[in-house]
RNA sequence: GGGUCUGUGGUCUAGCGGUUAUGACACCGCCCUUACACGGCGUUGAUCGAGGGUUCAAAUCCCUCCAGACCCA
């Protein structure tokens, strides 16, 4: 045999590496490969990427879908679209507080203000930079070069510079409202943050007193808020208690500073066969209390301040922590003989999705982004954007039809976005920083060109510079952003708002949002609220949700759970003959999986391949290798066995004299290129990567290989043209798949790396292209030409023919007869 | 409790009104054939979660139930 110029024996993990570090070595290649370039004259695409949270090490299924998301940069450079995929790591936030508190063994409110976020700052640079080396291992094409952090001044400013653009426009308001609060992290958290824990509870059942000495049994969970409780309620049509509506009743325990008699009151939510029937309406119990304080007009009492604890209004519990003043209520009750019934049960409780503490409802002046208002024109505005699938767009409109409350944007904490606000010593004045200065209110006072403005009416007052004298001593605002507040500025950050506005007029909305199911109503709601408000744009053309990766039973990888399998290891697992092996807990017993070779290349293909985006995907190693490192093992050798023979001069010109053979193959090799051509214009992976494997690993190698050999080896210059231009145009297509493979085997072969093609590959030979009348005769022939195969092979094993043997009485079928030269020489017909 | 989604050979998966129900992996058998044994060829193997219905015709549409996942209350 001819030696292949494509040296190696086959495809490896370690020559992966090998090709990867060179690819990364050289910045002013990669960044002529990958960088943005918004003056090119292409169409822009720009994709914002979610910004991973470093946190330790990167979950698998979110690099699954982040090199998913590389395949869609890389397919849109190979349409030709002037692609920006940018880097970005979102580090606002209260998880890196907890980090370092954890750390440290110490409480945030302990430190200094200023060395608290120093040391949330080194810590996080750390992960981050465990973050982007395997960012750069699974190959994503990023724009390294301009990567952004969420904590960093040039991207804080935009935060702020929008906030202050929504205040003046009475966007953002602030207000003493119910909050969900975390009184052990010591702060406001919105709707989205909260989520439900089954915790064993007391159900109690306490005796209450009518004004004329009825006796009342109310069943409660939070006998200590009964110094809040404002009103009982019943059902309206439960006739056991229709005689006690419109009295009073006394409450069972002592108040201070507030009646101790509430009235009995009827309201349609009250579940009559919930313990006794009878409801105690405390303010800020739970959701259900608010709103029956909302519509029945009550004043509310705080029962619970800021740190936790029970307030005066609770008399004997006053200062207690909350869980201790339960404990202390429940003992005072029965030392009075008024509880009739103690049962533990089930119950979910509301808690922090971070700190996992139970939340409780809060009066609080807090600011908010009103939202409630634009709910309408926001879903208008939706109607223009493409969604993949679209079946996902329905989390977004479920999530909206349930929004109720306008979006708390306060938050208590300190390594966030700061809000940019000071306040005249009397109050009613705001100064807020020009547009472009990233500030510290905590620590600063306001910038030149700061302006006054009315806190009430927002009316412009005049420059804070000339205004300085008459403010008297002022503030600076200490809370800080929800992090969404920044998160949800992604979009418009990257497509260059306020910062590059050329670029931005060209670049929104912003080509394409991809992201998990699971923050739809978070990251996307909320960027989309943004651009409502703002802009009144839509925000995206396309938004692409992909679901979760699971573990190999189905079930969300969790710490808890113990099935977590870590990124890293898949994508080294067979670098250095090293095997990979992993212990994850199943449903019943822990399994042991072990794969010899993955690599990110493998790894790309598999997600790639196996399941359909916004499809939840199982992630199991073994099975990982097994079904795909095989296909690059085969069509590696398929580009090896045609580097043994030269390449023709010229591949762009059709020679004369194709055999009939050759246009067949072209005729399937374009019917594919055009299904993956139009897959990648949809964004649709599977498809496209579905179209190559099965061309790739089937028809050519299989059947036309076969045909051509012996041509091959006596040299003959249309099928050489044939084979390589194939080979070089398939390799171009499958880049954006496995790009480090396709790169070397194409600069290996051709001199030219795939990765670097930016226009689709022309059908080499337009008349048997996908409508054409040879083209589609031609295709009808393929199932013909597979099957008489099959049958010779079959014939020849059942004979105990060695398929290099002649053999007799073989016909060839009429309708493939123009092959019948072919075929003779192939199977060595007599 | 509500919403959304999923349930197809041992495993994963395609199909989404008319197919002998794809394909891959595994299993079993045969084969070293001037790319590839980390390969090739071939054979087993599914009444498409269960039960009802609509239809000339259902894996595909509708209903009920069961199981799982995610989200929400």
């Amino acid at each position: 045999m001819p030696s292949p110029t494509l040296s190696e024996k086959r495809w490896s993990v370690d020559l992966e590496k090998k090709i990867q570090e060179e690819h990364n070595s050289d910045a002013a290649t990669y960044s002529k490969r990958y960088g943005f370039k918004p003056d090119s004259g292409k169409e822009i695409f720009v994709i914002d990427t979610p910004p991973p949270y470093p946190s330790g090490t990167w979950h698998i299924g979110a690099v699954a879908q982040y090199s998913m998301i590389d395949v869609i940069a890389r397919s849109q450079r190979l349409l030709g679209k002037e692609v920006y995929f940018p880097w970005g790591v979102d580090r606002n936030g209260i998880n890196i507080e907890f980090t370092v508190e954890k750390n440290t063994k110490r409480k945030m409110k302990t430190y200094e203000r200023g060395e608290f976020i120093e040391l949330c700052r080194e810590t996080i640079e750390e992960f981050t930079q465990a973050m982007r080396n395997t960012a750069r291992r699974v190959g994503l094409s990023c724009d390294f070069e301009r990567e952004y952090l969420t904590d960093a001044p040039d991207y804080r400013v935009v935060t702020q510079s929008i906030f202050v653009e929504l205040f003046k426009k009475g966007t953002i308001i602030e207000d003493l409202r119910p909050n969900i609060y975390d009184p052990v992290e010591g702060t406001t958290i919105a709707d989205a943050e909260v989520e439900r824990l089954n915790r064993r509870t007391q159900l109690v059942d306490v005796k209450w007193e009518t004004e004329d000495g009825q006796e009342v049994v109310i069943s409660t969970t939070r006998p200590e808020l009964i110094c809040a409780c404002g009103v009982v309620v019943v059902h309206p049509d439960d006739k056991r208690y229709a005689g006690l509506i419109g009295k009073k009743i006394k409450l069972p325990v002592p108040v201070t500073g507030r009646e101790n008699f509430v009235e009995i009151q009827t309201h349609a939510s009250v579940k009559s066969d919930f313990g006794s029937g009878v409801l105690m309406v405390c303010s800020f119990g739970d959701q259900n209390d608010v709103a029956i304080f909302r519509e029945l007009g009550l004043t509310p009492f705080q029962a619970i301040n800021l740190d936790g604890c029970m307030t005066e209004i609770s008399g004997p519990l006053s200062g207690l922590r909350v869980k201790d003043a339960r404990k202390e209520i429940i003992e005072l009750l029965q030392q009075e003989e008024k509880i009739v019934n103690i049962e533990d049960r089930e119950q979910e409780v509301p808690v922090s999705e971070r700190g996992k503490n139970p939340v409780e409802i809060i009066l609080l002046k807090e600011w908010y982004v009103r939202q409630t208002h634009i709910q309408g024109r926001m879903k208008e505005l939706i109607e223009d954007i493409e969604f993949h699938p679209v079946r996902n767009k329905q989390f977004l409109l479920d999530w909206m039809d349930n929004i109720s409350i306008d979006w708390p944007i306060s938050r208590r904490r300190w390594y966030h976005t700061e809000i940019p606000i000071w306040y005249s010593e009397n109050d009613d004045l705001i100064i807020v920083p020009p547009a472009g200065i990233y500030v510290q209110p905590w620590r600063e006072m306001p910038p030149a060109g700061s302006r006054v403005l009315s806190r009430e009416s927002r009316n412009d007052v005049g420059a804070y510079d000339e205004l300085k004298d008459t403010l008297g001593v002022i503030t600076g605002e200490e809370k800080v952003f929800d992090t969404w507040m920044d998160s949800s500025n992604s979009n418009l950050f990257v497509s260059g708002y306020l910062n590059q506005p050329e670029v931005f007029e060209k670049a929104f909305p912003t080509a394409l949002r991809p992201q998990g199911k699971e923050i739809v109503r978070t990251w996307l709601y909320y960027t989309l609220l943004k651009s409502t408000l703002l802009l009144d744009k839509p925000g995206f053309q396309h938004v692409w949700i992909d679901g979760l990766g699971m573990d190999p039973w189905g079930r969300k990888m969790s710490k808890s759970l113990g099935n977590g399998i870590d990124a890293d290891s898949v994508l080294e697992c067979g670098a250095g003959g090293r095997t990979g092996s992993w212990k994850v807990k199943g449903p019943e017993k822990t399994v042991s999986l072990r794969a010899n070779k993955i690599g990110s290349e493998c790894f790309r293909l598999w997600k790639a391949c196996d399941a359909q985006v916004g499809d939840d995907f199982h992630i199991n190693p073994e099975e990982i290798e097994k079904k795909y490192f095989g296909v690059l093992t085969k069509l590696f050798n398929v580009a090896r066995f045609a580097s043994q023979f030269d390449v023709p001069s010229d591949l762009d010109t059709v020679p004369e004299g194709l055999h009939i053979e050759d246009k067949w193959i072209f005729s399937e090799f374009q019917s594919t290129m055009n299904e993956v051509e139009s897959s990648w214009k949809n964004l649709d992976i599977y498809s496209a990567t579905q179209a190559l494997k099965a061309f790739g690993t089937g028809v050519l190698p299989s059947h036309y290989l076969e045909m051509v050999k012996s041509r091959l080896y006596d040299d003959d210059e249309m099928a050489a043209w044939t084979i390589h231009r194939v080979v070089r145009d398939f390799l171009s297509a499958f880049s954006p798949i496995c790009p480090f493979f396709s790169h070397h085997i194409s600069s290996t072969i051709y001199g030219k790396s795939s990765v670097e093609i930016d226009s689709f590959p022309q059908n080499a030979i337009p008349e048997v292209g996908l409508d054409t009348e040879h083209g589609n005769k031609l295709r009808s022939l393929t199932s013909i030409i597979q099957t008489f195969n099959s049958e010779v092979w079959s014939t020849k094993k059942e004979n105990g023919i060695s398929l290099n043997q002649p053999i007799t009485g073989i016909t060839i079928p009429s309708e493939i007869e123009e092959f019948s030269s072919v075929f003779t020489r192939m199977h060595k017909l007599e």
